[in-house]
DNA sequence: TGCACGATGAAC
DNA sequence: TTCATCGTGCAC
């Protein structure tokens, strides 16, 4: 893809507004299936999230309160919470709902549409793939550099809702269906 | 100060 | 099923 052409697909697309993350936790995650996320000159489409609803849900980082690891995601929302996880891949987050409650949302799979060359599928790769670090963490989403996006013109998809995966310490909250993906897209992590 | 354990991915 | 690899949170 050329200078020109990337020029001309980023002017299409519509930043979203702090007050889109400022809502419900899943009904953000459902939303931002479609949306374009944008690091630089990378552009790729959210296809599968995962809802990380706050301090009573135990699969949820913040359900052991507020710690200097958990502090972004008891910040205001539309912040990038980005971990490292496994000692090896980091995972990116958008920070939900209001300050004090904890939430967020995990970004699981992407589907590549500008300058991104390397896998997308699974949350530790598509950090990985758009150049997402704990350099990152805590980065405002609502900035130059780093944003989500509503493209012009969106597809129509079907949602799927499954359990989360990875969450099996987590009890009851391990079976909720907080996982969400576009139906039939190539992207996703697991089947 | 030490240690068990991951919101993973790849190899076997 | 096993392993790479290290920050975090909690026990001591």
């Amino acid at each position: 893809m050329n200078a020109t052409l990337s020029v001309l697909l980023m002017s299409m697309l519509n930043k979203l507004p702090r007050a889109f993350y400022a809502r419900d936790t899943v009904t953000v995650a459902k939303e931002l299936l479609g949306k374009y996320l944008v690091h630089g000159e990378k552009i790729a489409r959210i296809v599968e999230v995962e809802a990380y609803l706050g301090a009573h849900d135990l699969a949820c980082h913040s359900a052991k309160g507020v710690t200097p690891r958990t502090a972004v995601m008891y910040g205001e929302p539309g912040y990038a919470y980005v971990y490292l996880i496994y000692g090896m891949y980091y995972c990116t987050n958008v920070v939900t709902e209001s300050a004090g409650i904890g939430s967020a949302v995990l970004l699981r799979a992407l589907e590549p549409i500008a300058h991104v060359t390397a896998r997308t599928q699974g949350p530790g790769l598509l950090s990985r793939a758009m150049n997402i670090d704990k350099q990152l963490n805590a980065h405002d989403l609502l900035s130059d550099n780093f944003y989500i996006a509503a493209p012009s013109v969106e597809e129509t998809f079907t949602l799927i809702a499954r359990p989360r995966i990875g969450v099996h310490y987590a009890q009851e909250w391990a079976q909720a269906p907080l996982r969400f993906y576009i139906q039939g897209n190539a992207f996703i992590s697991k089947p």
